[in-house]
This record gives structure tokens, sequence and C-alpha cells, in this order.
DNA sequence: ACCTAAGATGAATGCGCTTTCATTCACCTG
DNA sequence: CAGGTGAATGAAAGCGCATTCATCTTAGGT
């Protein structure tokens, strides 16, 4: 117990050297059966574990993938869990706040386990060291990184000695056009949406509150939006109706007072560019007496679970984020037997079909 | 590209010794500003991130804790939410499938990322190498296993040189006596569902469906079953009424089959130990006419997300999984700073209270 | 019985980093 | 100006394993 034993330990008490040790792990037939019995039954006795650290060095890799992803956590969506997941009283548990990165590790352990990978997932602390990912990046054979998780410039030079590929995020500009990339079709998923709401439902009147920090994920989205706008001849500007300041259950709220609180006509539509500000806004409209969708139809995107849960159900873009995962580590795996090669491949850019969830809030079901 | 620049090429280039390179990562402070920037530098010139593997390997801790899980892949469950989460056509999505260790993945996550640790998980392959311990075990400073998913041999030899905690299996016998170790409180959960059925739905005739391996939570469930059974005059058998070979939907619409088919007066109450077979039951009951709950009441245990899709939603025990995941974190890295001070605790056992959710498939709630 | 080839094992080196311990240097103190 | 201090840095010794390459067995062939 004081010291933990080491290929040495065994070695000698078995009798042989460390090599034959070694090799009784890593490759059992090249060693005799005898001679592989004894040292597995001293390895047992002693406690031994060959430690991965070292195995990892002196062989350069790891066996495991890893993942990158921002502090989702968003305090509301907690405390909606435990409070009610909006207004279900005891139905309320730990699945309303299944988020976004949940999804993705799912997916991709799955994959990975195919592969006889392991997963590493770390989030970033906010404000905490900057270090995240070169903890990460240190400690696998290469990884999936949420778009926005890491400073570009951190990451362009990490890309240059792993693979990496980048998670819902567009490939930003320059530097980092060599990473591999795999986003969902935001801006299909939001022009369908918002012409299912306008030919549909024969709204006119909307509004799309967006992010207001640069995010290419909510500028495809309101893309999405302005063009089946324009194509059904409602004229839009060039911003968002609103951009708030964190995509939080708290500011959907307050965008909601605000978009109602303007002056003239009250819109049809609330479109926003996630769920979680969409259930914030269902909030306060349920507290202004109005009804959803009667008076005011909501929409989200992203179809986490909570956008069920809530009443009425919330109608938004499914995302198939278990599927991006996945991709992740089969583009991965890809990456590292090529590099293994010696084969140099073009970076690869995929795009993921969305679907419209069509539910309550939009009109098409009971609420 | 070739070669991965290390401390040498970045104290070569900088002109400094690797100590001081090594200084800039792990403590900046002890370097002269001017040094430092000069090392930054010439690292981000050349693209360099420290090895994990090396620096754990000298420092033998690697900041990183470990989570093992049996593979529960049931293919049921997959087609299940493809297919439409129990009829709910489009509302079906990844959603429905996310499992019993889903949570507490996210559990532990959550509670690491707090500590500053990564977080490891692999699930065992069925019928792969038997390494999947040992190969998580190498790479972390602690980890948890959830119940039989590792033979007790190998992890009672690994436990001895790093903390490991088990969860959801009661601590096995002998070997294991000094894990710590969390659990539910199955038996009283099972008890308190039982008596809710008895006492508040009039039910007199149940049957209890379990598992045929030996399983302590399964166990402990029927246990309960039993005792609120004879407290309440009913008289039981030492056995569930069937065991089923694995705990899966098919297997769950096959037990009700079965259960079905025996002669004498129909149950007015099947009662699953676990969510899955619960589900396939309901597909049994539904195509043989029977309604849910009037004819038949259906319970499962767990309360994973499907068993609230289906419809009837299922009237389960829910269980803390995510709390599980926290606190196992919190025990490992207890545990963790004890060793590092020399200080050697006794093993703790703690047992989490569930609670039973009432919904449609005892009567609870309107279909 | 002798030689050869294949099989089993050992010796030695390096993987990339952390960590004493020792050394150097710039500054203070008296 | 000598002696002393503390800060900054370097030298060197591992950490535990994988992996040639060399050496030693052993079985097979004639």
């Amino acid at each position: 117990m004081s010291t933990t034993p080491t290929v040495y330990d065994v070695a000698e008490r078995s009798g042989v050297s460390i090599a034959t040790v070694s090799r009784v792990y890593r490759n059992p037939d090249s060693v005799r059966a005898q001679t592989r019995e004894r040292v597995l039954a001293v390895a047992r006795d002693l406690g031994y574990v060959p430690s991965g650290n070292a195995r990892g060095l002196a062989s350069r890799s790891t066996g495991v993938l890893g993942l990158c992803f921002p502090d989702y956590s968003d305090p509301d969506a907690e405390s909606e869990a435990e409070a009610g997941a909006g207004g279900h009283g005891d139905e309320a548990d730990d699945e309303a706040a299944m988020l976004y990165s949940d999804q993705i590790i799912r997916g991709m352990e799955r994959a990975a386990r195919r592969h006889g990978y392991a997963l590493l997932i770390a989030a970033s602390l906010k404000g905490g060291p900057e270090s995240l990912v070169a903890k990460v990046a240190g400690r696998v054979d290469g990884f999936a990184v949420l778009a926005r998780t890491v400073p570009t410039e951190e990451l362009e030079v990490i890309s240059r000695r792993q693979p990496v590929v980048m998670l819902a995020g567009p490939r930003e500009s320059n530097d980092l056009d060599h990473l591999d990339h795999i986003e969902v079709a935001n801006a299909d998923g939001q022009r369908e949406l918002t012409r299912h709401l306008i030919e549909d439902h024969g709204l006119r009147r909307l509004a799309y509150v967006g992010f207001a920090e640069e995010s290419p994920d909510v500028e495809a989205r309101f893309r999405g939006y302005v063009e089946a706008c324009r194509a059904a001849g409602i004229e839009v500007g060039a911003e968002p109706d609103l951009r708030v300041a964190m995509m939080t259950q708290a500011e959907g709220a307050r965008a909601a007072e605000a978009l109602l609180d303007r002056p003239g006509e009250r819109p049809e539509a609330l479109l926003f560019a996630n769920d979680q500000m969409a259930v914030g806004a269902l909030h306060t409209l349920d507290r202004r007496g109005l009804r959803v969708p009667q008076d005011v139809a909501v929409t989200g995107f992203d179809g986490i679970a909570l956008s069920r849960l809530v009443r009425p159900a919330l109608t938004t873009v499914r995302q198939p984020m278990r599927r991006m995962g996945e991709e992740a580590v089969e583009l991965l795996v890809r990456r590292l037997s090529d590099r293994a090669q010696g084969k140099t491949e073009d970076p690869v850019s995929m795009t993921l079909p969305v679907s419209v969830a069509r539910r309550a809030s939009c009109g098409c079901r009971a609420a």
C-alpha cells in the first residue's frame, strides 16, 4: 500500500526481466505460457497495475480521445429542474437539465467505445486557469472541441500536433482552416421553422432574439430567419430585434419583457436562438397572462429535453447532437490512422441536417 | 508537424534549461517575468504542449478521475427511441435513451470540474478485452465503478493502489470491505411503491419480475417488495414470481406474456425491477388489449427518461443518480487528500434516499 | 550427434517531464 | 569592501514502461 508496485517489483519477484513482464501484458503470446502464468500470479499477488502514464510515454499513444466543452451551466435551468420543470411538480428531476453537451458526450462515448478508446471529458471552468485544453490535449490522442470553448490561437497551436475536430462552430476564418469541422444546418432549420410559422400558422409579425457576442451559430440561425421572412415578403432588418448578453432563461425572460413593452403592435411570434431563452420567455408570458400560442407563439432552437417538458411544449429545431459526437470520433479515428500511415488528407467539413419539432408553443398541438 | 516539440526543444530555442521551461508551466511565479515570456513565446511558436503522460509519470498524479460502467446498451431501447418513444411519433429522439450511467457521468463531471479534475469514462465492451479497468485505473488518480462492471478480484487488487468507490452495488462480502461504497435505498423505495399499490390503490394480487443473475440491487428491491406485502398480510414467496435473463425491454415483454399466460387469476399489478422491463411489458399489454392501469397496473424502478415518455407514463422509483456521481467524486477527492497526508480513514458506506414517482401506470394520473 | 532456425528472454536505452540540490548572481548590511 | 541573503537558474536523477538488439534455448533436420 505504501508504494505501488511496478514492473520492477513484479520482475524481481517472478525471476524474469522487466521486458518479459511488459510482454506479458502487451503481447502475451510471445511469452511461454508457464512464464506468463508465473508473472501474472505475482502481479495479482502484489496488486500490480500497469501505469497508463508510463505506458503512454513509452509508446506515445494513450488510447484516449477527449472532449472540451464550455461551462454551459445555467443556474436558472438547474433551479428550474429542481423546482419542477415548468410546473410539473414531482415530475422534476435530472432529466430536465440534460443539455447539449451531455448528448455529445453520449455520442462520443459510444463511438469511442466501439473503436477501443476511452473518453476524457473536461469543461472549462469559467474564469479558471486557461489551461483546460492543454490539460486534455496532453493526455489524449485526439479530441473534439465545442466551438468557443478555447481561444482560437491556442487551438491552432495544439492542432499542429494532434487531430482536433471543431464542433458546432463554423470553421473560424483564417488560422483554423486545417481543422476538421462538424456543424449543423443552423440556417436551414431556422428558415424552415420560420416558414412554418408564416405559411402554416399565418403569422407575420415576428420578432427574433439572438445573442450579443459574436456567435457563428446564432448568426446562421438569424440568417435563416431573415431568408424565410424575405421569401414571404415580410420585411426584416439586418439585425435581430433584440440581442441578449447570455443565452439563459433569465435573459430570455427579460427579452420577452422588453419586446412586449415596445410600443406598437405586439408581435405574434417570438423566435429565440435557443431553447433556454424561449423557456424563460414562456414564464414571462405566463406571468403577464398572455396565452401561448393563442396570443403569442414562441419557438426555440436545440431541442433540449426541457423543451419538451415545459408547458406548452416548445416548438423548436432539433439538432442531432449525439450523432455529432459520433461523427467527431469517427473523424478523429480516421485522422489517427491516416497519421500512422503517414498520409495527409485535406480537412473535412460536414454539416448535419436538423429537423423541426412542431409542438404546442406554435399551435401545432394541444398545450 | 513531423515530430512534436518537447521541453528540450523549447529550452534550447529559448536558451534556458528544461527545468526552467517546466517551471514556467508548473510554477510561473518562480521564474523571472522576462524569462517566462521568452519561453512562452517560443512554446507558442513551436506549438509546444506539455505531455500529460510524462507529467503524470514524473509527478505521479494525473488530475483525472475515472468512471467504469457496464455496457448497458439495450438494442430495444435504441430502436424504441428511433421508432418513436412509445408512440410519440416525431417526439422521439436521443433523450429517450438517456440511461442510468449518463446521469452518473453528468454528476461526476460536475463535481470533478469543481475540484479541478477531468473525467475519464469507459464502458466495458461486452466480450472485449477484460482489461477495461486496468486501462482506466492506470490513467487516473482514483475512480468509481458501477457494480458488476468488474470482476471482484480485479477490483480488490486495484483498490490497494488507489481510491476506488463502488457505485450502486452493496459492498460485496469479504474482499472488498475496504472499498468506499455508495448505494441507494433500493429496499425502501420498492417497499414504499408496493405499499402505495396495496394501500392507496387497493391492489392485492401482485407479481414481481426480477433478474436471474445475482444482483444485490434487485435482491434489495425484491426484499422491499416482500416486506410491504407481508406488512399488508399478503403472502408472497421467497422468490420473485419470475426472473429474466436480462433486464431489457424484450425480456420485460416476454415476462409479461409469461405471467399473463399462467393459470389462475390475472395479477392486478406487475412490478418490475427496472424501467426498461416495465416498458417492454407495456407493449405486451397493449398488444393484448389490456388497459393500464385499469386492467393491470405496471411499475418500474430507476426513473429513466423513457419512463416518463411512454404512455401511460410509468410509475417508478427515482434514483438520485446524478447525486450519486457527485458524492462519488467528493469521496474520491477526500480519499486522495487523506492519502496525501498519510491519513487512513475507515471505508465509508452511504445510502442515498430514493423517491416514488407516481404517474399514470398505477392509476395516479390520467394516462 | 551436429548445425540451424525459430522461439523465448534479457540488457539497455529513451519517452518527456518534475524535482531536489547545488550554483550563480545581484543586492544588502555593517 | 567582505560576508551574507534570497531569488533565479542549471544539472542530474529518476518516474514506469515499451522496444530494439543481442543472447540464449530448444526443437528440427540430416
